[in-house]
DNA sequence: AAGATCTGGTTAACACCGTTATCCAGCCTC
DNA sequence: GAGGCTGGATAACGGTGTTAACCAGATCTT
């Protein structure tokens, strides 16, 4: 056989024409249905296929998940860079936009969180992207960019899973957390430190 | 039949004393072997006998996992109580107690916060104690306390599921996260404000 | 004591799930 | 035209939660 086909579809995603398409379809799927739906056999039917034939284009559910996964990182390192710029107040733009992933995607944000990640079937770098908009916006410093990402990472986490009481004032607790780690900012820090996360 | 037996079970626990036997064997069998592998039939062949019998103590699989769960928080709600008993910066201690639970029971953690929790499945009042436990270490104030609950839940949550870098520096991390939420308490704040947080 | 009821187990079965093995039709290349 | 690759198909295995029907023994009632 020839190398082309090999190296044209590595590039820019791992994934051929085929899987990608499943891989779209899945997510339509789990949006919808939330990761319980997502089933292999749901999936196929969906296509017009039997589930097994999925097997000829994705190694199993879980590279399937990983695929979902990816794509799904690359898009909120997107929304992470839009807010991020030219904005004052980076850090309250990017909760901001934290946030409105997460409620805009609520099951592809439990996809990818309710589970140890696979960091070895994702696409390469695509974790760092979002990682670095943050320790951007927040200074510079990778200890507190992680601090602070935990801090929206736990408010989405808790939002989902209703495990805030039912009349927390949520935009509140938001606006403490924000002012929290921008307030240190305040005081003698070295910021622009701007050395990548990892 | 006699009342007795309906109001000495259900005073404490809503669970019968089989029950109980099911959900302690349910919760080792979560702890060795995560979520994935707490199924009813595995269960029951560890109880020495067969998977529909345990429908005759529990409803179905989440009213056995609400029961787990809430055993839980209650020994979570002891650990913050204990860890803020007459301390010193009782903020560090209960984030330190937070991580220690979670660290000494990732599976068991990650059953309660993988999915929306079944509020109404709970034994009530389970969830509040923990609660005012950090409201109370924060200084009173419900939102701020959310905002930190936020920030350690979603350090745990990413440690346990892998998703800060390998390198990372977590006690690092930790730190700047529990001193951005003190710092606020050196400037003008009014705290001892003790309300509940619902 | 006899009968009814409750308790806590049983087996069989249903509808799903992820996955594998095997087969087969069509296409592309040599 | 022959061979191999591609992308489907079916059948099947072992696993899941769950329900229905049955049944032995204890216990309560009359």
């Amino acid at each position: 056989m020839g190398c082309a086909p090999l190296m044209a579809s590595s590039v820019s995603s791992p994934l051929k024409p085929r899987a990608r398409e499943i891989v779209a379809a899945a997510r339509i799927l789990l949006e919808q249905e939330g990761p319980e739906g997502l089933s292999m056999r749901r999936l196929a039917e969906r296509l017009g296929v039997r589930a097994p034939s999925l097997y000829k284009h994705l190694a199993d559910k879980g590279a399937l998940e990983a695929a979902i996964i990816s794509e799904a990182l690359a898009e909120q390192a997107d929304a992470f860079e839009a807010a991020l710029s030219g904005a004052a107040d980076p850090l309250a733009q990017i909760g901001a936009a934290y946030r409105a992933f997460a409620l805009a995607h609520p099951h592809l944000y439990r996809l990818i969180n309710e589970r140890p990640i696979a960091r070895e079937q994702l696409v390469p770098g695509v974790e760092d992207r979002a990682a670095r908009a943050l320790v951007q916006a927040v200074g510079g410093d990778p200890d507190r960019a992680r601090a602070a990402w935990a801090f929206a990472h736990g408010m989405v986490n808790l939002e989902l899973n209703s495990r805030f009481p039912p009349g927390a004032d949520l935009a509140a607790a938001w606006r403490q957390g924000i002012d929290a780690f921008r307030l240190v900012d305040l005081r003698g820090r070295q910021h622009a430190r701007r050395e990548p996360p990892a």
